[in-house]
Parts: C-alpha cells; sequence; structure tokens
DNA sequence: TGCAAATTTGCAATGGATGAAAAAATGATT
DNA sequence: AATCATTTTTTCATCCATTGCAAATTTGCA
C-alpha cells in the first residue's frame, strides 16, 4: 500500500485531528456535557453535521485511538511466538498495552486527562466499558485461533475474560481510591497473577 | 418498619409497575429504539414528565430489578456460612442469581424477552455493562469484608473480577453463536472453573 | 476544462432529558 | 367535613444529540 495520500484522504485527516483536539480540549476547559457537538465543530471549523461524518457520536471522540490499541493487541496475539504459552502472551499483550500510551500519530499528551473523564463522566464509562468488552470478545477470538489445537472457544473466553476482568476491577477500584499510577498498575499486575493462578491461590 | 403502606405509596407502586410493564410490551411489539417515552407513558397514564420521576432514562426500565438481584447476592456473601471457602461462596452466589429470575413482587414471565433485548439493543447493552460493573464493584466490597482476615480489596477484586469476567465472556460469545441456554449455562459454568482453577489449567 | 464522485453544508424534524411553576391528589388537623 | 401543608403530577418551554435529505462545494481524473 502507498503511503503516498491524496489530498482528499490529507484533508480528512487533518479535519478528524482538529475534531479530536478541539474536543478534548473544550472538554478539559468546561467539562464534557457542558460542551457541545456545535461547539466542537466550530472550534474545529466545520459543520455541526460533518462532525457526525467522522464519529458516530459525542463519545466516540474520547476514544479516537481504542481502535488501534486493539489491532495492536490482536496482532501480537496472531503473530504469537512459537512455544510461547498461553499466560506469557497474555502478559505480554497487557503490558504491552498499558505501555504504549496512544496512536503514535495524534495527540498523547491529553492521555491523563482522558483517562479523568473516562472514569468521572458516566457516557464515557459506559461507553468505555462496552468498548472494553467488544475488545475483549476479539481477543479471545484471537487467542482461540492462535492456539486452536490448546483452546476452544469457551476456554479462550474464560481465560481473556478472567485475566482482563481482574486486572479491569482491581485497577478501577483502585483508581476509585485515589491512589497512584504506579499503585493502579501494580494492584492490576497482581490481580492478572491471581487471576492465572486462580482463586485457591488466595484466601 | 410497617408493611401498611399508605394511598401515596401504593399508587406509585402501581404507576412504577404500569411503567414497566407498558414498556416492555411496547419494546417487544414495535421495538425498543421506536417506542418513545411519550408513548410509553401515555400506555401507563401518566404524563411524559412523570416517566422521568420514577426512571432515570429510556433504558432504566428494563434494568428495573437489577438492584433486587444486587442486593440478594450481596446478603448472600454478608452472610457467608462460617467456613465456607471463598470458591464455594462464589459459587453459591453465581448459581442462586442464575436461578433467581426476577423480584418477587414484579412480573417475571417478561425475562426471556428482556434478556433478549439486553443482548440486542445497543443501548441497553451498554447499559448492562455498566451495572454489571458496578455490581462487581459491590460484590468485591462485600467480599472483602466478609473475610476481612483473608482477603485484601485487591484479592477480592481479582476474584470476583475473574470468575464473573470469565463467566460473563463465555456466555456471551455462546448466546451470540445462538446456542441454546442449556449450552450458555455450560459454558459459564465451564469459564468459572477454569477462572477458579487459574490459567494453567488450560493451554 | 469539464465531468463524476466524494464531501460538506444547511435545514428540518425527531426524541430524550431537564427545569420551573401551576394544578391536582393526599394526609393530617381541627 | 373543611382546611392547610406536603407530595406528586402535569404542563410548558427549552436544550441538545442525532438523523435524513437535498443542495452546494471540493477533489480526482480524463
Amino acid at each position: 500500500m502507498s503511503d503516498v495520500l491524496g489530498l482528499r484522504e490529507r484533508k480528512k485527516l487533518r479535519t478528524r485531528r482538529a475534531l479530536i483536539e478541539a474536543a478534548l480540549r473544550l472538554f478539559q476547559e468546561k467539562g464534557y456535557e457542558e460542551s457541545t457537538i456545535a461547539e466542537i465543530a466550530a472550534a474545529a471549523d466545520v459543520s455541526t453535521r460533518t462532525f457526525f461524518s467522522y464519529f458516530a457520536g459525542k463519545e466516540d471522540v474520547v476514544f479516537f485511538d481504542g481502535q488501534a490499541r486493539v489491532d495492536a493487541a490482536l496482532k501480537m496475539i496472531a503473530e504469537r511466538r512459537a512455544g510461547e504459552s498461553v499466560v506469557d502472551l497474555l502478559l505480554r499483550v497487557t503490558s504491552h498495552s498499558l505501555d504504549t500510551v496512544s496512536d503514535a500519530d495524534l495527540t498523547v499528551e491529553l492521555t491523563p486527562a482522558r483517562r479523568h473523564l473516562m472514569m468521572t463522566v458516566p457516557a464515557l464509562r459506559a461507553r468505555g466499558l462496552h468498548l472494553l468488552y467488544e475488545t475483549q470478545r476479539r481477543l479471545a477470538e484471537a487467542l482461540h485461533l492462535a492456539y486452536a489445537d490448546e483452546l476452544d472457544p469457551i476456554e479462550a473466553a474464560a481465560a481473556i475474560g478472567s485475566v482482563m476482568g481482574a486486572a479491569h476491577l482491581a485497577t478501577m477500584i483502585c483508581t476509585d481510591r485515589g491512589e497512584t499510577p504506579e499503585q493502579v498498575w501494580a494492584a492490576g499486575r497482581r490481580a492478572m497473577e491471581i487471576a492465572i493462578r486462580g482463586l485457591g491461590s488466595i484466601g
């Protein structure tokens, strides 16, 4: 595929970027609910209607890089190292996902603010959960394919669901307690280890 | 507290019930998105505005008994049997939750249709996920309290998150494949067992 | 240049959601 | 039973997200 994009494509990318940056800036300045799509579009210098040809809704702007992150994880699973155990692969995928901040092509500094938005705004929390769930579904399918002769679909789902479920709940609880990112990360790590070892390892 | 409710309370319960039944009936007949709140309110013989003093939004009508289900699970955890292991308690709670259809006080027959709605309508899926995670959060806290000297908050979160995460993802995937309720239940059971034993038990 | 396809825009309409004040229903008191 | 305070419902007005449609604009290409 050619890296040379036509004027049309370049313009679209610019508009998309402008919408994302305008939206995130407004959300930080005035809050999510307080910022209207009309304002976002105006700040990006396009019509309100055009916003909806770039994003399905107001919530989606915040998760603009979700697809890229998922694709990266899917790729890692599909290209798993020969002989690598499921556990090792999952640990590698999750730590990579936590480290990688964002789509290299787009703003990176806004990440912490975004995380805060995602945790506090109900609509975004809901959207994030939905995305997380869809991600798990796809990861489970990829895992099943990558270990076709070892994991049936249910086992793959159980593996993904338990590891990600444990990590997610643990990190959410820590975050709500106002703990530092390091503590949150450590909690997620511990939760994953518990999920890997099984519940017998505690209590 | 007295079981004798005043006319005011009784009327409110009746209105609430009327709204729920009207909504679920309309959702079945015309679909969720196609039914407007105005129609629901009209069918329940109240004003549109009144709808919002009973439910925060359109989605919430569908989950009218969510609180009762959660309360039941919380109660089971709080009143855990002396000497019962975490694993045994969780198995008991989940199977009870699957068996119990609904709030005894309210319509029960609509449950299968409701389940179908929850799986197919995007807005309801999202709402359901949010409710599921809030539930997990509360269950994790209850589990921590019930086993205060054995589980710290992170371990409790890992336990709840891994078991429920595994069961949820597995059952959703099975449901999407159009499998029978029995198969779905079996998959959930298997996924929970994997989560309990740990990922080492597979692959 | 000139045409075809893609994109943006303006406009109108729908429907969810909220705020505020008037109206109606209810419970308590005399 | 009549009256008053409280709760609930209704009415009305408004905001905003979202969508469909057709006109206008831009871009890619011959």
